[in-house]
DNA sequence: GTCCGTCTGTGTGGTCTCGCACATATGGAT
DNA sequence: ATCCATATGTGCGAGACCACACAGACGGAC
């Protein structure tokens, strides 16, 4: 169930995207990169805040969230091993209305903006790397909108446990029912409602902030299509880059 | 309420994007811009499409609608003659999975694609401009899903008809309750109720399709913050480029 | 003027989620 | 072992939206 080989996870290169890149190119970026360890609820931008680095999660995860003036949030994207934090950059906007918080404590490979545009320029193979993710997390966040117009708090907590699950070495995820109900912008209570019906189909078990998966196919099932749907765009985007080794594990 | 100079809609200047390129560039560009007229309902491209041409409106407003399996639809983005159609072309993705459709008839410039691409690669202004008004679009995407999960159909309701004004060059727009029910994602009978308290306050007054823009202020205080904060933030990322007398109704 | 398709108004009952209140359970700290 | 902060379970009334059904109103075609 989880990749075989741990060793590489120590690398920059547990990033599929940096995974992707060419000896050559990644030779060239590599002194630019800083591993850094991220902890639990750590912010690594405010909305408006001029970001200070570009994040590539190696083994952390982490959660961009909208903050609405009265409080209340609502998770908008995520990002893991697979992705990277901090799009801006190279947009050109050098910031988003959003937060991106720690969602899962791991350790990130960061590069700083005049480093990351520089290499961005050039116009190669990372550039190309970039915007296709890019693109990806646009079909993330459009995916997003729909389930939440369109979808019950059960079957968006079961998208949210597949996203995570799939940037994860082990079954079991850290979270507590209320910051769920943060990330999938609902009450606590709806989202102890809904993990206790998929812990009584026996697709989870969880107790004091922890949660096993134990059926991931039961989660696919009582799933909306918009996990699959962004899964998939994101293998016609970066499939053909991503090295066969560390695909996600709900390719077949 | 309208732009004075109409002679400048019956040019690529009329869309914003190419009104902000430098003569040089745009000199260059204008040979491959090809005028098309854009009729109600006409479908640009479907899902998984690969695109033909990249668009840009100069008076037709076009919206991108998912479709989910069962046939429900939301709007997870519009764009006018601030804007364009066809990110995935420069992107990479060359698709996207999502429908886009003329929302409102109208007039667009289209590029082909292997001539944006070539237009793309130089990486100048014109690169730029694609990039950042990209980005705009996410947060349109963004606060899209955001106002989905969290306000009322009322206040989403507002937010469309701003969206829309703010591209058209009258105050009325053509539109059923039924079509809006199928951008909003949401039925019917619900935009009848939310458009028929909308007009009993004297914002808006409609009948048999088209909607007549009385009170704009009176829309924007019964809106949602999410009208705004898109709003804001294309003028952060495009304003700089925007020629003045082109900026959005919204603008003091 | 008449007809007919389309657009809009309204009602009924059901489901989902909300906000709030409070009870219970758990695990770490002492 | 005990305590306590945190996490989870549950009940209740309200509100928003749903699906479905059907009535009325308008406007273009003839």
């Amino acid at each position: 169930m989880k990749p075989a080989n741990t060793a590489i996870k120590e690398s920059p290169r547990a990033n599929h995207l940096l995974a992707a890149l060419p000896a050559e190119d990644f030779d060239r970026i590599a002194p630019h990169l800083e591993f850094v360890s991220l902890t639990l609820g750590q912010v690594l931008y405010e909305s408006g805040d001029r970001m200070t680095h570009i994040y590539f999660p190696t083994t952390a995860i982490i959660s961009l969230l909208y903050i609405m003036q009265n409080g209340n949030t609502a998770e908008i994207g995520i990002a893991g091993n697979n992705g990277l934090v901090g799009v801006a950059l190279f947009m050109g906007g050098d910031t988003t209305s959003n937060r991106a918080v720690v969602q899962s404590a791991g350790r990130a490979v960061r590069m700083k903006p005049d480093d990351l545009r520089t290499e961005f320029k050039r116009g190669g193979l990372f550039q190309d790397l970039l915007l296709r993710y890019t693109q990806s997390l646009m079909t993330q966040i459009s995916q997003t909108a729909v389930c939440n117009r369109l979808h019950t708090v059960e079957q968006q907590l079961c998208r949210w446990l597949l996203i995570n699950h799939d940037q994860l070495p082990a079954d079991q995820l850290v979270m507590t029912h209320d910051l769920v109900a943060n990330m999938l912008g609902v009450r606590r209570e709806g989202v102890t409602l809904a993990a206790g019906h998929l812990q009584e189909m026996g697709y989870i078990q969880y107790s004091r902030g922890t949660v096993n998966i134990i059926d991931r196919k039961g989660l696919e099932k009582a799933c909306c299509e918009c996990y699959q749907v962004v899964s998939d765009e994101y293998d016609r985007l970066l499939g053909q880059y991503i090295r066969k080794n560390l695909v996600r594990k709900s390719v077949p």
